[in-house]
DNA sequence: AGAGAATATGAGGCACCCCTCCGGTTGGTA
DNA sequence: TACCAACCGGAGGGGTGCCTCATATTCTCT
């Protein structure tokens, strides 16, 4: 992903002589040296630290995973993945509300468990990133999700996919208030507000909804000194 | 606050000499920079910028204010203020409901034009803070607030006053992170979520609501940083 | 006008974090 | 076994922000 010969910029040409064995340990040292920093302290977590758990050097760790986007991208992988195949299975469910739900509660408890990945959630990776492909396939899923329970009747038609970002951005900081002294206090404010996603109830909302572009923007916005750069 | 001949740690025991003029001016200058500044940034803002910005030298800024936490009391002292009396004349509206919803938009009004304010209101100050008592009437109005919405039968018996503090939380990320991209949108997700309070449509909740105790511990643990310490 | 107290200044020490670079080390292969 | 490319270590330069303190300046009162 960062190591090896030149080229192999997008993943698959050149095979790429396997790591030496002492790389290879060191790199996953790192991986989990990286999921326990980052879930504790976000994506933001110093680098420094990552090294020193993982016991490496600095530079090391620079070798290995020359941006902080690299690492980042290494460690949330596999995370992100689950996130997409709870959004995979969702619109295959066949009472689309509990799709929905299915979707989100997945979602949320992702973000309750690891700040860092509270924090990937929220922000929209630069376009060169290589899980950007798996966060727009998310969206687009999002979207059928958000039709198909309108269609069936039982999420309020006002609703937009892009109000789904509110369901992200709510919980990731009720979530990170709540984590260490009530874990499942999320669960509480994330049917709250799925009691106000229902077709029955609905008020006129106050406010337009996003458009898929200010959408994006926002949630650039959010990435400040994190992962995002470039 | 801070400056002045020994003692006077209340507020009203020796009316301390007048500042000199010059001293007067530092100090209006120092809030208005400390309003701007943390409006655009949050309560960390770096307070050498704090400096630049009224024109004075850092050794002005920690003559006038020791702490930050000093700093910040005198900047949100006034948006305090007015949260506060929306409180107030929230809890004798006839309707209880339009009362809760008035309590809410202005707490979510002043939170989303300015980012410290945002995170003032997400927090607890310590019991020392002079602004302290004025969250204490807060939380106590907000209580009179929920039991009068739900004995008018308008609110959802099952929720808590505690269950405010996630109006508080969720709307802080929304309004960062679509407040420079649609500066109206937080009212739709308000809504959405006022949307699930009310008492048609409610459905059994997942999670017991916090305890006062544990909202508390979750609110200074969101302080990290900030003018919390101490 | 002059003295003295109050105030202002800003360089400087400390801590943190970033990232680079080059000499030393090691794994794997001939 | 010996070689060398790949790898590792960690000192160090750069940046930011915190806070303090000795010195210089300015107000105010007589």
């Amino acid at each position: 992903m960062a190591i090896d010969p030149p080229s192999a910029s997008a993943g698959n040409p050149a095979p790429a002589r396997p790591l030496r064995r002492d790389a290879q340990r060191n790199r996953e040292a790192l991986l989990t040296a990286a999921r326990s920093c980052f879930a504790e302290q976000g994506m933001e977590a110093p680098l420094e630290q990552v090294a020193k758990r993982a016991g490496v050097a600095i530079g090391t760790l620079y070798r290995h995973f020359p941006t902080r986007l690299d690492l980042v991208q290494a460690t949330f992988a596999e995370k992100l993945a689950v996130w997409r195949e709870a959004a995979e299975k969702a619109v295959t469910m066949d009472d689309a509300w509990a799709g929905l739900c299915h979707f989100l509660e997945t979602m949320c408890e992702l973000q309750s468990q690891d700040r860092g990945f509270n924090d990937l959630a929220s922000i929209r990776l630069p376009e060169s990133a290589c899980l950007a492909g798996a966060q727009t396939r998310i969206r687009e899923l999002g979207v059928h999700i958000v039709e198909r329970a309108q269609e069936q009747g039982s999420l309020r038609p006002d609703l937009t996919p892009e109000d789904l970002a509110f369901v992200i951005w709510s919980h990731s900081r009720v979530t990170e208030a709540t984590h260490a002294i009530a874990p499942d206090a999320w669960r509480r404010h994330l049917y709250l507000l799925l009691d106000g996603f229902r077709t029955d109830r609905a008020h006129p909302l106050p406010a337009p909804p996003l458009t898929e572009e200010q959408l994006y923007r926002a949630m650039i916005s959010l990435g400040g000194n994190g992962a995002c750069g470039a």
